[in-house]
RNA sequence: GCGCCGGUAGCUCAAUUGGCAGAGCAUUUGACUCUUAAUCAACAGGUUCCGGGUUCAAGUCCCGGCCGGCGCACCA
């Protein structure tokens, strides 16, 4: 059976269904229109069908009458899941269904394999998200939650436009992986005969892009890490960073909150959510404490990353954790908090003053120089967003880098690798600048309730089946 | 990577203690002029994830493997 190569589409089921919206049980229209879209039910009654179809913006059902509809035997045997485009007058049964009364119509595209139960749909884990395309078919809760991940990126994208922040794309190739704290995937240029690593982060690109003059640069896109899969964790992720200079890390706080209330009211219309059955207030402000603050409430005593890093490593064996040898005062106290309160911080705050020793990109604190101007965004358990005021001291950024390659030499292999040309770009003159990191797929979970990372995936990495 | 749980018809799920592998939907055929997951009737549909083992007998018990879910580890 042959196909067309196109149809003159004129009207989608969402708009039909509010511009007839007063037309009474019964009446027509008077006005035919081209729709096309999936069968998504057929009810056959004699000489009379009923079938659903389905476009992007809605549903509207087709009513074919075997004294009207040209091919009415053809009609029936529509499979659901079809692609049809229907020519027809816009009309509302006597039950009162709006309708397409059918006058003609042609199969677009005839579905081979069906779409799941009509009412329970696809359920099954390995082939919803091995076969996203029949899911997101079967499944409403899918095609939202896709839908409201594009939404989350227009809307940052706007936010940020409107406060002239520039979007930049900077490499995911590099000789170095570096910017975070992870393991990188690594590959080939065969015509360079080099090794190259996927990014972990864009972080360095895009101060060097700072360096240059661009005052505010932001990039959404994808990193990978070679790290287990998890509900929260995919390999490749997609990230949004963004650096504004001349402001410092309460400046950035300040765009975080304001940014993710905007995100929530415009797409969920509430900034008050449930995420798996609790509520949360996304509602700017968000409290701020710092690290020591709360690992000291945890744990029932001060802490701080001036605690003697022998009594802070009892206080991590005592819970069970395994302090390694390399690790000083800063880290201790950074695994003292991720152990005690991490998993509590269920309303949104900012976890602030990490220290240097886990910081290597941050800048120390006017405060206090061994804790930096870094903040954490945390929400339903989770880190949300990091940022911080960003080290622009060449010299004392290549003492970091050492104090990295030192914990690598020493076996940690997620240790942040030294950057030459990062540091020669510092030399070059940094402006006061502050930087922020979010996570896109673990804000969509968020706001779309999903407690598995991949339902807000497309096609989220999964094992390659064996053979 | 480790632990626990799961995998039965195209889809959603049953199957008692180890005792003939089933239903609904989809598909096919037939009936039906206002249905709404239409209804009714009939036909067909199986490597019970794969490979071994125990047993008179295995979807069910044992061993190994594959894939997935959850937890841990790693991490955002």
């Amino acid at each position: 059976m042959t196909t067309p190569y196109s149809f003159a589409h004129n009207a989608y089921a969402g708009d039909l269904q509010s511009t007839y919206a007063a037309l009474t049980d019964g009446e027509e229209s008077g006005v035919v229109v081209n729709v096309a879209g999936r069968i998504m039910l057929m009810r056959e009654q004699g000489k009379l069908a009923f079938a659903t179809l389905r476009d992007s913006t809605g549903e509207i059902q087709l009513f074919a009458l075997s004294a009207v509809a040209a091919d009415f035997e053809n009609f029936t045997k529509l499979h659901l899941g079809d692609w049809v485009g229907v020519t027809g007058q816009v009309v509302r049964t006597k039950r009162g269904e709006l309708s397409v009364k059918v006058e003609s119509f042609v199969r677009l595209a005839e579905a081979l394999n069906n779409f799941g139960d009509k009412w329970a749909g696809i359920s099954d884990f390995d082939l919803r998200y091995r076969h996203r395309e029949a899911d997101l078919v079967a499944n409403p809760a899918s095609r939202d939650a896709l839908a409201k991940r594009s939404d989350v990126i227009r809307v940052i994208r706007q936010y940020l436009w409107d406060m002239n922040f520039k979007e930049v794309e900077t490499p995911m190739l590099n000789a170095i992986a570096t910017g975070a704290a992870a393991r990188p995937f690594t590959t080939h240029h065969n015509a360079l005969d080099a090794k190259f690593f996927l990014r972990i982060a864009p972080e360095l690109w895009l101060k060097r892009l700072v360096v240059g003059g661009f005052e505010r640069v932001f990039e959404i896109g994808r990193v990978f890490r070679n790290e287990g899969i998890s509900p929260r964790h995919n390999p490749e992720f997609t990230m949004m960073e963004l650096y504004s200079a001349y402001w410092d890390y309460e400046d950035m706080m300040v765009l975080v909150e304001n940014m993710v209330e905007k995100i929530a009211v415009e797409i969920l219309g509430t900034t008050e959510i449930t995420y798996q059955g609790r509520e949360i207030s996304l509602k700017a402000p968000w409290p701020r404490r710092t690290m020591a603050e709360l690992a000291s409430e945890a744990v029932g005593e001060e802490v701080s990353v001036h605690t003697d890093r022998e009594h802070l490593a009892s206080l991590l064996r005592e819970r069970g954790v395994e302090v390694h040898a390399s690790w000083g005062a800063g880290r201790c106290l950074s695994e003292l908090f991720e152990e005690t309160c991490e998993a509590n911080l269920w309303d949104p705050i900012y976890v602030t003053e990490h220290p240097v020793e886990i910081s290597p990109l941050s800048r120390q604190s006017r405060r206090d120089p061994e804790v930096t101007e870094r903040f954490e965004s945390y929400c339903v358990g989770r880190e949300l967003s990091n940022g911080f005021s960003e080290l622009i001291d060449p010299v004392e950024q290549r003492r970091r880098f050492e104090d990295q390659a030192r914990l690598a030499a020493a076996g940690d292999d997620e240790a942040m690798a030294i950057d030459e040309d990062y540091i020669k770009a510092l030399e070059w003159g940094l402006p006061p600048t502050a930087g922020l990191g979010i996570g896109i797929d673990r804000l969509v979970m968020l706001l779309t309730d999903s407690s598995n990372i991949k339902e807000v995936i497309a096609f989220p990495t999964l094992k390659p089946l064996g053979k």
